[in-house]
DNA sequence: CTATTAATGTTATATTATAACATTACATTA
DNA sequence: TAATGTAATGTTATAATATAACATTAATAG
């Protein structure tokens, strides 16, 4: 079971997951022979703020003003598709958000836990999962292509009986 | 394993799957004191009109057509949202589309069939997956809530090798 | 019957996403 | 290096999905 649920809510050293995401989108597309373009990095890193998913438009916003001028939707759009090709994030269609994806190399269940509280996310990837579902399907000869699966409830640190009321976590 | 894969993706006299949403519709309905009026009940006999979901905006279209005057948006979506806080129906949200549920009455899994092909989509209630989600969840102290689990494949009829290819499924 | 609530109608607008075409940047190679 | 092709971005407009806010009508209880 691969999973980032720790980081996601725990205290921790936040650069650290961007650095790394940054890192790991630098590698994988030099692999692929594709651009990591100064628009789809700061997208990527917008989307790395934090472990909470971002809508296309708030993504606007914050890439406008990185930019210091003023960008369209569409721009935003094309290098999500972009980073979405990749791998490199994830869309939430029940949140119409996007967040990054912490372990962009690997075969996996595109499982996140979406913390109704606090908006946070964490993904999962479990081969019992994937197992079970694919089991499902061949039952039914359903061929299994790709897969959404979005759990939704109270995160560990929100359900917490809290010592502080305003920790607040990234 | 609760299923309607062999009437989604089978021959079938689908007057009854629309006949027997209603009726069961009209159970819960008395049972929960809710009124089914003649909007809620158009709209969710549209949405049963096939086993492909529908935008709003498409359910909108034919319930203005079977009114035979126009409706605005809002009546639809008031309409949808009556439908699935009775769990009558459920939103798709990957596809922004809404679909009825054969089975409200049962505990179960929210995991849903897509085929990409034909658009038909199955629902399906395990056991061993909602145990399974639910232990993946005790793991890393998640409490879950609720869960939207979609798969996207291709279903029997469409990867059938098919003699006659102009065999359309409802 | 009338007061109250539930349901629907109506208008406007918010939010999310894409189409279509123009322009610029970049790389290739003649 | 100029010419060419392709990829990326800019720009404008609009499509598609969903909701807010308030007016009206219907149903129900007292």
């Amino acid at each position: 079971m691969l999973t980032n649920t720790r980081l996601v809510h725990g205290q921790h050293d936040h650069s650290r997951c961007i650095d790394a995401a940054l890192s790991r989108a630098e590698d994988l597309c030099q692999k692929k022979n594709a651009k990591l373009t100064p628009t789809r990095a700061t997208v990527l890193s917008i989307l790395w703020q934090s472990h909470r998913p971002l809508g296309a438009y708030q993504v606007q916003d914050r890439l406008s003003k990185i930019m210091g001028k003023p960008t369209a939707p569409p721009t935003v759009y094309r290098a999500i598709e972009f980073l979405l090709r990749l791998g490199l994030i994830h869309r939430l269609p029940s949140l119409n958000a996007y967040i990054g994806c912490p372990f962009p190399n690997s075969e996996h269940s595109n499982l996140f836990m979406i913390c109704n509280e606090c908006g946070c996310v964490a993904e999962m990837a479990d081969a019992s999962l994937n197992t079970l579902l694919q089991t499902a399907c061949d039952k039914t000869n359903f061929e299994l292509h790709s897969q959404n699966v979005e759990l939704f409830g109270v995160c560990p640190q929100c359900s917490a009986p809290t010592i502080n009321e305003d920790i607040s976590h990234v």
